[in-house]
DNA sequence: ATGTGC
């Protein structure tokens, strides 16, 4: 690391300061438009902070890569800094194999077969828990789930699903949740254990333990070689769906309040205003769905484990997070509300919001790479909290998807899958061509990523995870 | 991201 390179910055845009944490190379890379939306987004009343993760790209209405917090008296809420995928978030289990034991690609392959049974990844193919009640689901979470779903059980002593998580569930107003019509509820039912599309993954992974973090490590239980599961997923229709609805009331509540920026596609409404609430306890619905749908997925994952390797195969839930969400948070004696758009909480060892599981460690911060490149199991450090904890969310697109699939051809993306080779990451698409525009050339590069994140402070790296197999949706 | 769009 140069110990010259800045990682920190603050800009005064008219409408107010943001905060940058990035390297001098990734802050020149991000470009004027990046500024342009913050100040519209700085423009929204009463906001008391903003900033940039290293990671942050143009999104619709905001960046993703933002966090953005208000006061809990006179706050805001932005359905459009949120985004459409509400809840999205990262699941890691850690299995009880070392990666030489997947060191053959048959092995690999069949058990990428056996996922792909289990995890419906075409765009409109339903899912296998068809005995699970949507309504539970979304007005409880993972409590909302029948016993048998819950595999671990409630046992503090073990890695169980309930306890090792950022939230098991969020309870809300319910009445809001017939705002949805019954379409959108059918599907969502159908939709539960699917993977999606875009980004979203099941990878199979080899750790790398990081020589400053071993103590972290090893009361994580990590072990040096370790083969992991990493789960990348979200609400799926029914986040689309709240944001779809909820965007369009916040609008006309707007109207009424003669609120607006210069740019129409950034809506916000004050929190105890009607159209603010409905969205919160909507939002807060969908957050459920994820965490739940992460959940499931994980569940079929070690189905196909099991089925493929022998039933002594573990895969203990590590932790769940998110990095698409708002919800108030405490500090102390102050009560705040953030958004976190493409951001993750990484909260330092002993910060008493951490789960009881990692109080003295800090949780994992779960942050994924591109296709065939690393991801990272990092740890927060006290120096994040100026920023409200957030860190990173993974690489960052450099490229829409349209632009890379004319760029990239798809010998150059086999090659960076290796295919061919005996260290193959083997992908479920045979044709590579479906998911070019996911390949690492679209993305920027993770390790400049993790490199700001820790040049400025934020957190530490406590496992390199190398990719074997992956999963992807269309 | 999304059973998607001017």
């Amino acid at each position: 690391m140069n110990n010259n390179e800045t990682y920190y910055r603050q800009i005064d845009l008219p409408a107010g300061d943001l905060h940058i944490y990035a390297s001098d190379r990734l802050f020149q890379d991000m470009g004027s438009k990046v500024l342009e939306m913050a100040n519209n987004n700085l423009q929204i009343p009463n906001i008391r902070y903003m900033s940039y993760t290293p990671d942050a790209h143009v999104g619709v209405g905001t960046c993703i890569g933002t966090t953005a917090v208000w006061g809990a008296e006179n706050g805001y809420v932005s359905p459009s800094i949120v985004g459409s995928d509400i809840g999205c978030g990262m699941r890691v289990h850690v299995t009880n194999m070392q990666a030489e034991d997947l060191k053959d690609v048959r092995l690999r392959r069949k058990l990428v077969k056996a996922i792909e049974k289990l995890i419906p990844v075409e765009s409109h193919a339903r899912g296998y828990f068809s005995d699970i009640r949507l309504e539970h689901v979304l007005r409880k979470g993972l409590h909302g789930l029948p016993g048998k779903y819950v595999p671990d059980s409630y046992t503090p002593r073990k890695a169980t699903s309930l306890t090792h998580v950022e939230s098991s569930g969020f309870r809300f107003n319910e009445d809001v949740l017939d705002r949805l019509p019954e379409h959108v509820w059918h599907r969502s039912h159908r939709q539960l254990g699917t993977l999606g599309g875009g980004n979203h993954f099941v990878e199979i992974q080899s750790i790398q333990l990081h020589e400053d973090n071993y103590d972290v490590a090893q009361q994580w239980g990590l072990k040096d070689g370790q083969v992991i599961v990493m789960i990348h997923s979200g609400s799926r229709a029914w986040g689309g769906a709240v944001n779809q609805y909820c965007s369009s009331e916040v609008a006309k509540t707007m109207r009424q309040l003669g609120h607006g920026t210069a740019d129409p596609k950034l809506q916000f409404a004050p929190i105890g205003s009607a159209a603010g609430d409905t969205y919160i306890n909507l939002m807060y619905s969908a957050l459920n769905f994820a965490i739940v749908n992460r959940h499931l997925l994980a569940y079929a994952v070690r189905e196909a484990f099991r089925d493929t390797i022998g039933s002594g195969v573990e895969l203990r839930t590590l932790y769940d997070l998110m990095h698409n969400y708002a919800c108030g948070e405490e500090e102390g004696e102050d009560s705040y509300f953030i958004h976190r758009k493409g951001a993750t909480r990484a909260l330092p060892g002993g910060h008493p919001g951490n789960p009881a599981p990692y109080l003295t460690t800090g949780h994992p911060a779960l942050i994924p790479g591109s296709m065939g490149t690393a991801s990272y199991l990092m740890v927060g450090a006290a120096g994040g909290a100026d920023n409200y904890y957030s860190i990173c969310h993974g690489a960052g697109r450099i490229r829409s998807r349209n632009a890379t699939k004319q760029l990239v051809s798809v010998d150059e993306f086999a090659a960076s899958m290796r295919v061919g080779c005996e260290d193959e990451i083997v992908v479920n698409h045979r044709a590579l061509e479906s998911i070019l525009d996911e390949s690492p050339q679209a993305y920027k590069d993770v390790d400049q990523i993790i490199e700001s994140v820790v040049g400025a402070g934020l957190a530490t790296v406590v496992a390199k995870c190398s990719p074997l197999a992956t999963v992807k949706g269309v």
